[in-house]
DNA sequence: CTAATTCCTATAGCGACTATAGGAGCAAGC
DNA sequence: GCTTGCTCCTATAGTCGCTATAGGAATTAG
């Protein structure tokens, strides 16, 4: 605790972490409460913008505040096994990886409708006549 | 309305959509709000069905309710230009497409932090330098 | 000294449900 | 007729990760 000199729109800049979401941030457990200034305002150091970004780019990374809450609390036992880490992220690139299937799936499905659609009128037209009826889906994954 | 002889069990099990989905989407106005029973329980008929099965498989694509409820506008106006629906899906397949690159470029970032980890200390895990600092990573995209 | 900006708290809203509590209806077996 | 168990009803709160709003107080720039 050697400089608390930065106000909550400072490390919000410096961090890429919004305002409110730095005080829901600290509500949720995810980061201490800092000191205040005089007049109640909380002031920081280079330590929180350290915390905040890992928090950012994780989340930029998809994962979720409960990970980054074991994540953090890993990193400040540095003498620990990485073990535990490792499974976390693996569990989330599992889960990537499913939600990219699902997806490259969906967007043939939908390439599909799209082409097949002869712009004529509603009562016609593939993509309403897909949405109504699964059958007419060429996979059956969803 | 010819026979309304289903209860909100039945049509859940015909048509996927769980039991107080069915009931949300009501007070969300996307399906009407069907007559009751003497004892005060909803009756449905084959069309609700039909309609939550469209709700249902839309949802799968990913479709928002505000779309879907655009989209249910227009299949109630069968002589219309599909021109509109045809927009609509369109753009939820841009979306699409870019959620797919977004969470490529995830993968290979998940997936050489999970390799790089040389599965020993925290104190020397990449997987918590590389969320630690941005500049580690390989794609600048998020 | 004033005006603009930043900060504070507390609360509500988003989307698309899901869960819970506390009842009431209804069919089947005894 | 009665009980058991299932389904149904309403209303409300919770989920996740914020974001927005209201109504102030403090700080900073001119």
């Amino acid at each position: 605790m050697k400089d608390m000199d930065f106000t909550i729109g400072e490390v919000s800049r410096a961090s890429g972490v919004k305002v409110p979401t730095i005080r829901f941030y600290e509500k949720s457990g995810l980061i201490d409460a800092p000191p205040r200034s005089e007049g109640g305002r909380r002031l920081y150091g280079e330590s929180d913008i350290r915390r905040l970004r890992f928090i950012r780019h994780a989340r930029e990374l998809g994962f979720e505040l409960e990970d980054i809450r074991e994540l953090l609390a890993m990193s400040a036992q540095p003498q620990d096994s990485c073990h535990h880490v490792d499974s976390i992220a693996s569990r989330h690139l599992a889960g990537v990886e499913e939600r990219i299937q699902r997806l490259q799936s969906l967007r043939e499905e939908l390439q599909r409708m799209i082409l097949e659609c002869g712009h004529g009128r509603v009562c016609e037209c593939r993509v309403l006549q897909v949405l109504g009826d699964h059958q007419e889906c060429a996979h059956e994954q969803h």
